[in-house]
DNA sequence: GTCTATAGAGCGATAGAC
DNA sequence: GTCTATCGCTCTATAGAC
């Protein structure tokens, strides 16, 4: 691995264990074991870096969350986005806990965001009708974009919450399980019949996936 | 006011507008015209501020989310409620953006906070049955706790979401109204016959005041 | 491409006068 | 209760040698 993607790597990890805002250049360096001066060899500054990891979530997105084949069954599909969504959750979950800070602190990151945001909410819409389509869920025309901004607000700020509410603050992939069981929430009560028992068992699995890591550690 | 109150109300306003972590003790005196050795008379330090605002924040929820009086009726009691969030929401903004920092950097708080959301959980779960018993929603036993921590969870974070969403970064009050609107949506697929027509009423009263006030601006 | 050394700036917090 | 002055620390970022 080169030196610039180590220092990708490295970030993302301090980020996400210490925060973003803990997390110096200088400490980045360190714990690889590099110069100060040779991270800014390859990045102008921080907020270069932030960029280039914003690069990373925008990829992971664009593979993917591609759009719904209407030939193939929905659930298959709607558990692959979800699947999805635990790595993006997990992953760049540093993000998200200083969302505001980092935006506010480089417009351009900012603008990258909007606009990568507008189209991601057009994404979950178009899962949304998706599942309509399939007769999963049972939806009034007027609430589809307000409950994919619930969506993708409960995906964003899940471990936030879950940070928030754990007595140590260490994230577990367990917890990030937790976020997606939220997100089938959302759902069900739009569902009924032969739809909402499918609901129920996708939910159901993410549950017991949430207790077998758990178990597995213990 | 007192040099002590007015501290804590230039830090809160200061914190609303810039941010928690923009802003510094120093701001903070030279916003109000005193010394930074004067302020660190009234307060150990930024975080013995915070943990006086975190008071204020646990005040107003407590004077506020009252239990319910079964002998009343219950939507007035609900837009009560969501009248008391708008206020939270509105005032406390900066808490939710910072929310994983601040709590990280204190851990004193840290408990205050954990104790304070165990106990609004509970409250929550209250309305919820409160909803449930007045037959306004119909809703699974084992899907209330759940609900109740998306509540939370979208009371938490709406202004972050929304801040992150709109291109100038300052959040209006009719922006706060729109997160209203979402935690009705989260009830109203529970809903039915009566009980869904006053949920519709009542979100159409904050869909319509997200409009009166943008307006009332132009 | 990587290092050392350091400039430059800001922040948190305190001492001591009034 | 409020001020001025300032110390110590940390962080970002750069210069210049190798």
């Amino acid at each position: 691995m080169s030196t610039k993607d180590k220092i990708i790597q490295t970030s993302i990890a301090l980020f996400n264990q210490y925060g973003e805002r803990a997390i110096t250049t200088n400490h980045i360096a360190s714990e690889m074991g590099i110069s100060p001066g040779n991270l800014y060899y390859h990045f102008k500054n921080k907020e270069d870096i932030l960029r280039h990891i914003f690069g990373l979530y925008k990829t992971h997105l664009q593979d993917n969350f591609t759009p719904m084949d209407k030939n193939l069954d929905v659930m298959p599909q709607l558990a692959g986005y979800l699947d999805s969504l635990v790595e993006l959750m997990w992953r760049f979950n540093f993000f998200y806990n200083n969302l505001t800070d980092i935006l506010s602190r480089d417009k351009e990151l900012k603008a990258q965001y909007l606009e990568q945001q507008t189209q991601l909410v057009e994404q979950v819409v178009a899962v949304i009708n998706g599942l309509k389509y399939a007769e999963v869920i049972v939806i009034d025309e007027s609430d589809i974009v307000e409950l994919a901004h619930m969506v993708k607000l409960t995906v964003s700020f899940w471990t936030p919450y879950v940070k928030a509410h754990s007595e140590e603050s260490t994230l577990t992939k367990q917890d990030i399980f937790g976020g997606i069981v939220k997100v089938i929430l959302l759902f069900k009560p739009y569902s009924h019949g032969a739809g909402l028992e499918q609901l129920k068992q996708l939910q159901q699995e993410y549950s017991n996936k949430q207790l077998e890591v758990a178990q597995a550690v213990a």
